[in-house]
DNA sequence: TGTACATCAGTGAACGCGCGTTCACTGATGTAC
DNA sequence: TGTACATCAGTGAACGCGCGTTCACTGATGTAC
């Protein structure tokens, strides 16, 4: 424990490595999410976060370090979410079809009991705030939709060699749609201030995966 | 024509009532897109406006007035051109189904048309800075979500009507889809630098609802 | 038609606050010998 | 085990710039009589 002139009392012991500094990234990533980076002070994190803004410094070169490694970060998280689902989902059946639907479903359950709605996407939040970021941040984002595209093009290349879709279908876009349905559905369910809608949207791409592929109805 | 201290010529003739107003509007427009309304200055404005700060101030009382006009005045284009997209279909055929696909067409294709990307939806970029605006404002672009789905909602209303579905769905949820996928496919189409995705997913959402309600194929 | 007044569409200067960033410094902890 | 030094995780004070906002004022245009 160690006093400050002002007398405030500060617990250090505590704080282990880099401690603090994820403490800052999760301000900060909620803080963007409210309202976007550029109206994210770093006072405001410093303030929550307990420390002072050198502290700051000390953890970030500028902001726009602290920009990447929150999307880094982001994306990260992401990915792991994603291979854990479809792990599970790959547990329960063999066939890649059924695989999917069930990776889908518990995608959608998953979206829903999160307490409240989803907070939002990063990934989101940047684009609509470009020309703020490093062409470096830009192509970060960039990769992350591609990951996505190509994540959900594998699986439904596998489902298209054993169940011939029902009408021509161009592999990429119907991948995309993954993409687009949670990006969109998080922006609709935030603006109506309504959970569902998002895991409603994802059964509703389930939906259309069934239509196209399952032939048994 | 006016001669300023500074010898700048000013061509004051070409100026009518609200023009002014109006290309502070479209430059506004364009800025928020691009890097979020916060990072927006009325600097910036004024020097492409080509006038003066307390100019701005004539024609918006606070910055808070501009993201007010900004959003009401992109909801009511926004409404106009679907009432068009829609009047047209409805010329084309009587079947509200078939109305819905042509509407559908007609969409991808403007989308498609659009010199470069979609230059990005202001009800979006709102949502992701949600806590610099009015509740007014929010309670805006929150009716403008509710419109989308109003008005897909009645589309697809009458559709099942006439042709039952061939799995149950839930009309908001599939009415919700169109937003949802524009939303998205906005998005996604301006991380990855490609305009086309956009229309792609549109057209997407046209072969689900040919899935889900059409008999013959 | 001329004059008086109101309105429109701004100008110009000033203000204060908050922002990101820098720099010299520090006290606790870890490591090498 | 003791000592020297390096590293970690910060502190505190200062800086300058840009931001939104205010206020008194103005010159051109429109309207009433």
């Amino acid at each position: 424990m160690l006093e400050r002139t002002d007398g405030v009392v500060l617990e250090r012991a505590g704080r282990k490595r880099g401690e603090t500094r994820e403490r800052l990234l999760d301000l900060a990533e909620r803080a963007v999410l409210e309202k976007g980076f550029a109206a994210t002070s770093i006072d405001e994190l410093i303030v929550a976060a307990g420390i002072t803004k050198s502290g700051f410094f000390y953890h970030f070169r500028d902001k726009g370090e602290l920009a990447k490694a929150l999307l880094t970060r982001y994306l990260e998280r992401d990915e792991v979410i994603l291979d854990d689902l479809f792990d599970r989902a790959a547990e329960l059946h063999e066939d890649p079809l059924h695989r999917f639907l069930i990776a889908l479903k518990l995608f959608a359950e998953m979206l829903a009991d999160l307490p409240g709605a989803h907070p939002g996407c990063l990934a989101a939040s940047y684009c609509y705030q470009d020309t703020l970021f490093s062409q470096e941040i830009r192509d970060l984002n960039a990769a992350g939709v591609r990951a996505w595209r190509a994540r959900f093009r594998g699986h439904l290349a596998e489902i298209a060699a054993l169940h011939p879709p029902r009408i021509p279908v161009d592999l990429d876009v119907l991948a995309d749609m993954a993409a687009t349905l949670v990006e969109g559905g998080i922006m609709v369910s935030r603006v109506l201030r309504d959970g569902a809608i998002l895991p409603k949207q994802i059964l509703a791409y389930r939906d259309h995966i069934r239509l196209l592929f399952l032939r048994e109805h």
